[in-house]
RNA sequence: GCGGGGGUUGCCGAGCCAGGUCAAAGGCGGUGGACUCAAGAUCCACUCCCGUAGGGGUUCGCCGGUUCGAAUCCGGCCCCCCGCACCA
């Protein structure tokens, strides 16, 4: 069978009949949206996951009778398209290889392919590109998206949005200004972020913020910086690089002096900076300088571990805590030739340390670990190490001691920030700012980080706003239910966001037109725009007319209607056609993605609905699925193991990818795409389709006998249990429940009845079986319900009401009680390796039914009283006993009469005659019979 | 550190929230068989140990506890994975 072609087929069909694009009824409506993806390339089958379990949901909420909206637009906005434009431009190979490679997924001719690259100097282009072709996927995986609400993030009508969006929270006053450190690049006069800088997306480069203590020195200070700003309290020495070259600085109305590379970034960083004078480092050494907190004089030393290209590139000495330090005087004290070269003697490096922290195991905490790691100098590379160890233990453990003055008894962890506030408060230390790792953008310049004098923020702290987001999150469903509770933490944990970016595609900020809005907050409330795309495009609406006033009326009903209509040249009708279909589909009743999503999209997705919406257009629902990963190991570019999404259908079929999304884990878990495991799931999908195809044509059965109500009630119970946990989200094991454990069902059927009844009875439940599977394999349940005479489209089919009375708790326990007996009888068979003539099965007296029936309900430590009221013999504890060992379930079953009429299955089955209740008992099997359990015997 | 998740029989992975029917689903791998000239594919059986009568024994990271009874509940310990923002 070509499923491929089957599958293009249908999909051909569903857009030329444009099924999927609802419009408003008198029907209640489920709006679901799944984040547009971000077009800087194509999708693979791991974000196909996502998308796939969006519209397996939506196809289920149509089958359950709603009319559902599922639109999909595309992400351009920010800063990679323009930087694979940039690069391709700049004619970077690895970049224009690896377009060269997404842009083959679809084309073929060599040419074209180079062609298409080379336009991607245009990031419109690159935009354009991906977006069709990624609309070309989608078709292809059979979602049923509406596509004429599709629109991309960079067009001007999508800015309009953006903007009146920006205008809203302005109006609520959380659009701020401030000051804020970014990753900048001084060659390229522009901010660098992770797709910018070399090896960003691998190794991440974060900004540090370094306590910079200023050290009085002759006209001014030496400047050290550092991250463990407590430790001030016992330096005992600078370190300066004899090597670096250091500057004077005039910072304001301070002389600082720093080194170099120090200088040219603190221009970045602080307003009204002057390099005055530059000299090499062994000019300071032997100097003094006098620490800010005692005001002890101390001396500066050489160090030529100190980086100058690190922080102020001064570094103040803590011998006592710091394994560096404390190593780099040592071998001072052992280098009187060098300390020669500075006019220094052993005397002058005779110094004691200062220890400042207690903690429990160390006397002097860097010299022992110093000494019990045995390091030998001060270019040992376990110096690190030690740092580290030292760091986590008196970070955890150590508390200050009584030279710290008020800082005295308290715990490192604890203090975190007050030493530096204490010290920036008295004006003896400031903030610089340093890269957590040296780094360098893709064109090889160097990366620093500048401080943003006018950023925009959004502040997200005000009490009003949290207050309306933790309310919003509490009405709200999530699915997994854990997800909630994070939410909560992380709208508390929210603060100010920088909305606004020098680079990149976008919305160009209102209030600034140099800056651009950053594209996590353009992409919030966007879903509001797939309500009215199709009109604005319908009708040729220019973005000009889009103003706020249009915004206003369609998506918060504010002023008249007339008044819009005269101010955009909007017809008044049209107008109202938006505003009826926004408050139609509004709210988003479900929102499915993936938790990466959590702390930054959908917080924000969550707040900004919560300002600017009221509340009866808030989200309802919040579903997550797990990410997907290959062969046990993540999908990423870099290791080569992606699959695109282009290539589902050709490779491995779409139905059956989805039902491997569907059925290979929980939605909450990994799914781990397994070439073995998806060839196993062929088989058994390859086997449910030869189950549809031999029942297209057979008659359905017009009369029930025994079997055939044991599974049709099966059929109906897993309907049943199969609808409630598809609409719980645990769409799993509603497919396991209805695929796989239902064809075994059958194939047992099978077993006693045989192949052509087998065949009659499917098609019985053939109708009911494709509508409950058509959300996930939409192809082949679509193909079959129209080889069965259908006419209409299973994908707007509705599910018709479960028919309870086919559900038969009695047939089947007398199932279950055949299904014993016989693998009872094969158990004894394997086991005692028997070539069984014949069969003896012996039922229990009716006295133990009697007792059984009596004692069911009676608590474990009364049951041998209440037995014993019924029947007073030995053998009765005997066998009230042996009844709770074996621990059979009760069930009212005439069990002679089920044996006597299924003697002939069973013993077709077994390939041996079965003599039921005979007094032939030779090895007195017979009281051994228990209820529900017959003893047997086999000779 | 803060927050989240997890350690199950050769492997992957259900089950554990609502303790018993769990030697513990399913798949993969392995073994044997059917089919075939043969291979592959497919199908069937077995796959913790012992057992010629449906049975018994030892298991679910480690150590304790609750309980008639724990993979499942409680306490402690060890180990592993993910996120921590201005980046889409």
């Amino acid at each position: 069978m070509d499923f491929a072609a089957i599958e293009r087929k249908w999909q051909r069909k569903w857009q030329e009949d444009r099924i999927f694009e609802p419009r408003v009824e008198n029907k209640k409506k489920f709006f679901i949206t799944v984040p547009y993806p971000y077009m800087s390339g194509s999708l693979h089958i791991g974000h196909g996951r996502t998308f796939t379990m969006g519209d397996i949901i939506a196809r289920f909420k149509r089958l359950q009778g709603y009319n559902v909206l599922f639109p999909m637009a595309f992400h351009v906005t920010g800063t990679p398209v323009l930087a694979i434009a940039d690069a391709i431009k700049a004619g970077d190979e690895k970049v224009i290889n690896l377009y060269k490679e997404y842009v083959r997924i679809y084309e073929d001719d060599e040419n074209r392919v180079e062609e298409i690259v080379s336009s991607f100097v245009e990031p419109e282009n690159i935009a354009r590109y991906f977006a069709q072709k990624t609309q070309q996927d989608f078709i292809g995986m059979g979602y049923s998206i509406d596509w004429r609400r599709k629109f991309h993030t960079a067009e001007p009508i999508y800015n309009k949005f953006v903007e009146w969006q920006f205008k809203k929270l302005y109006d609520k006053g959380v659009i701020k200004k401030g000051k804020y450190p970014i990753t900048y690049s001084i060659e390229d006069g522009n901010p660098v972020g992770e797709d910018d800088i070399e090896d960003g997306d691998i190794n991440k480069v974060s900004i540090m913020e370094f306590t910079a203590i200023k050290f009085q020195f002759e006209d001014g200070y030496l400047v050290a910086a550092t991250l463990r700003p407590e430790t001030i309290f016992g330096v005992t020495n600078l370190w300066l690089n004899p090597n670096a070259t250091y500057c004077k600085v005039k910072v304001r109305d301070e002389i600082w002096y720093i080194s170099k590379e120090a200088a040219e970034k603190l221009k970045y960083q602080k307003e009204d900076i002057s390099v005055e004078e530059c000299i090499l480092g062994e000019r300071f050494i032997g100097k003094y300088v006098k620490e800010p907190v005692e005001g002890r004089e101390i001396p500066i030393l050489p160090a030529e571990f100190v980086d100058p290209d690190n922080a102020t590139g001064v570094v103040y000495s803590v011998p006592a805590h710091a394994p560096y330090d404390y190593q780099a005087l040592v071998d001072l004290q052992k280098n009187e030739e060098y300390l020669k070269r500075f006019g220094l003697s052993k005397n002058d490096v005779e110094i004691e340390p200062i220890k400042i922290i207690d903690i429990k195991g160390y006397d002097m905490p860097a010299r022992d670990i110093c000494e019990k790691m045995g390091i030998k100098g001060q270019n040992d590379s376990r110096l690190e190490e030690a740092t580290q160890i030292i760091y986590k233990d008196e970070f955890y453990s150590g508390i200050l001691n009584e030279r710290c003055k008020q800082f005295a008894g308290i715990k490192i962890n604890e203090i975190k920030d007050e030493v530096k506030n204490w010290l920036k408060s008295l004006g003896k230390a400031d903030v610089f700012y340093e890269t957590s790792r040296k780094a360098v953008t893709r064109n090889g310049h160097k990366v620093i980080v500048a401080v943003l004098q006018e950023q925009w923020f959004i502040d997200y702290t005000p009490s009003w706003w949290k207050e309306l987001g933790h309310k919003l999150v509490d009405n709200m469903v999530f699915y997994p239910s854990k997800y909630k509770g994070i939410m909560h933490g992380i709208i508390d944990w929210l603060e100010k966001r920088p909305c606004a970016r020098k680079r990149g595609l976008g919305t160009r900020f209102p209030w600034n037109k140099e800056w651009i809005i950053e594209s996590l907050s353009d992409s919030t409330i966007y879903m509001a725009m797939y309500t009215i795309a199709h009109i604005i495009r319908r009708e040729g609406i220019k973005a000009e007319q889009l103003k706020e006033e249009f915004f206003d009326y369609v998506f918060l009903g504010k002023s008249e209607v007339s008044e819009v209509a005269k101010l955009t040249g909007i017809k008044e009708d049209v107008i109202e056609e938006m505003r009826t279909e926004f408050s139609y589909w509004y709210p988003n009743d479900e929102r499915h993605t993936a938790p990466p999503h959590l702390s930054n999209h959908l917080a924000f997705f969550i707040m900004h609905h919560a300002a600017i919406f009221p509340e009866e257009y808030w989200p309802r629902a919040i579903t997550l699925n797990g990410l997907m990963i290959r062969e046990g190991a993540k999908i990423s570019k870099s290791k080569g193991n992606v699959i695109p999404l282009a290539h589902v259908a050709d490779k491995y079929g779409v139905d059956l990818f989805r039902l491997y999304c569907a059925v290979n884990a929980d939605l909450d878990s990994v799914v781990d795409w397994r070439e073995s495991e998806i060839a196993s799931l062929r088989r058994r999908f390859v086997q449910f389709v030869n189950i549809l195809e031999e029942s297209v044509d057979a008659e359905p059965l017009k009369e029930y006998d025994w079997y055939d109500k044991w599974l049709l009630s099966k059929f109906y119970r897993r309907l049943k249990e199969s609808v409630v946990l598809f609409d719980t989200f645990r769409i799993r094991d509603a497919m396991i429940n209805m695929l796989f454990h239902f064809m075994n069902d059958v194939k047992e059927y099978e077993k006693f009845v045989g192949v052509e009844r087998r065949k009659r009875i499917i098609r019985n439940v053939m109708d009911e079986w494709l509508l409950i599977l058509s959300p996930v394999i939409p192809h082949i349940c679509e193909e079959y319900w129209h080889k069965i005479g259908h006419n209409t489209y299973i994908s707007l089919e509705n599910l018709p009401e479960i028919k309870e009375e086919y559900i038969n708790e009695e047939i089947e326990a007398e199932k279950d009680y055949l299904d014993s007996v016989i693998s009872d009888i094969e158990e004894i068979i394997k086991i005692a390796k028997i070539q069984p003539h014949k069969i003896y099965i012996y039922t229990a007296e009716p006295w133990k039914g009697d007792i059984f029936r009596a004692i069911k309900d009676v608590s474990p430590k009364e049951v041998i009283k209440e037995a014993m009221k019924i029947r007073k013999d030995k053998s009765t504890v005997d066998f009230v006993k042996k009844l709770l060992k074996e621990k059979i379930k009760f069930v009212e079953i005439d069990e002679n009469a089920l044996l006597e009429r299924e003697k002939q299955k069973i013993e077709n089955i077994l390939g041996a005659p079965i003599i039921i209740n005979s007094d032939y008992d030779p090895k007195n099997k017979r009281k051994f019979a228990l209820p529900l359990k017959p003893a047997i015997y086999i000779e």
